[in-house]
DNA sequence: ATATTCACTGAACCTGTATTCAATATACTA
DNA sequence: TAGTATATTGAATACAGGTTCAGTGAATAT
């Protein structure tokens, strides 16, 4: 293995270890030693690939906002339809491809309050609130969607979406809901 | 103003504080200090009536245990009006009095990983799923509420609750839902 | 073959923040 | 009114955990 490669692997290594673990126990809840431990190597090496914990999130957020910004342009011809396929796709990553959500939730949490105000602005610029409410007033015009503030529908559905995702990484035994369930929010 | 009483507003002055701020900030981001300085108190004031912050957080907890303890027996003919009428009451309360689903979101912040265990496990003595499921069941029986697995139902349902208010905290200027909206997650 | 770069380690260092404590002011009690 | 208990302060302390760094050995380059 090149060392070009054995460093990129490294990289990923830890960015997703620290993902994981920024996640189910918090960013300050994490100790570097923390994530050096869980990867059994030393937390000097852990600096050598990132210079700062917050270095560390705030390449997370970048990769959050990166992720967010290629739509993989879902295919739908009813407005529900396309809810219910993104809810569907979401969940089915949840078993396979946990980082997916886990970033969503990591997106979620560098919104608040105490997170240095550069990266929040970041995770702030990714607002899927404003991006389904255009969506939903289709819906809304071709009658399979509710009456009602558009942009309120579209909270709703994505706080649902957000809630869905923060609890099953505290109770991962919880069966996941129907993604058409979660459309039902929307649907008249 | 009698010693006591003083003392009591004392306390509940530095808990609901602490609340507010463990809730929008975080518990390891809130520094005792910030509490303190909010109130307008010094530091050792705080020490005097909670010895530690963790027993600061442990308390509220245990406020919130006991709080969920006596349901405010929601009146209903039909199941899917439970959850309807307990939604509306958050929403109304989000308003007009923080504090009850600050509570709501601390409890949940307090079941996840990295908290010390026996909060953890005080937090999780509090399980709404469960008892949310049993209505449920009445509701399919009854033919309001869709078919399908009771606790996916019911966990389907919290986790929308939660994200609400979760978000509601991160963006106040949202529009909140209308009860109703959620409960569509249930209905047939 | 030698020099250079770089992954890697572990211990020392530094800072922020929880916690302690001695001192003071104020409220109760007798 | 004297004496005791309690509320309150701010500065000193302790320590956890992020960050630095000198050193080692292996890979790469010349």
């Amino acid at each position: 293995m090149t060392r070009k490669e054995q460093k990129e692997m490294r990289q990923k290594q830890i960015i997703f270890k620290a993902l994981e673990l920024f996640v189910t126990k918090g960013f300050s809840e994490t100790k570097i030693s923390d994530i050096a431990e869980a990867l059994g190597i030393s937390v000097g090496l852990l600096f050598h690939y990132y210079e700062s914990k917050e270095a560390l999130y705030k390449a997370l957020v970048t990769m959050g906002v990166e992720a967010t910004k290629r739509p993989e342009s879902i295919e739908y011809n009813d407005p529900t339809e396309y809810f219910t396929r993104f809810a569907q796709g979401l969940f089915k990553a949840a078993e396979e491809q946990p980082w997916v959500f886990q970033m969503f939730v990591l997106m979620s949490q560098a919104r608040r309050q105490g997170i240095p105000e550069d990266i929040r602005q970041l995770a702030l610029s990714v607002d899927q609130v404003k991006f389904s409410a255009e969506i939903i007033k289709k819906g809304q015009q071709a009658g399979s969607i509710k009456e009602g503030d558009p942009t309120a529908l579209s909270f709703a559905y994505w706080c649902s979406i957000q809630g869905v995702m923060e609890q099953h990484i505290i109770s991962p035994e919880m069966p996941l809901p129907e993604a058409e369930w979660i459309t039902d929010i929307l649907k008249k």
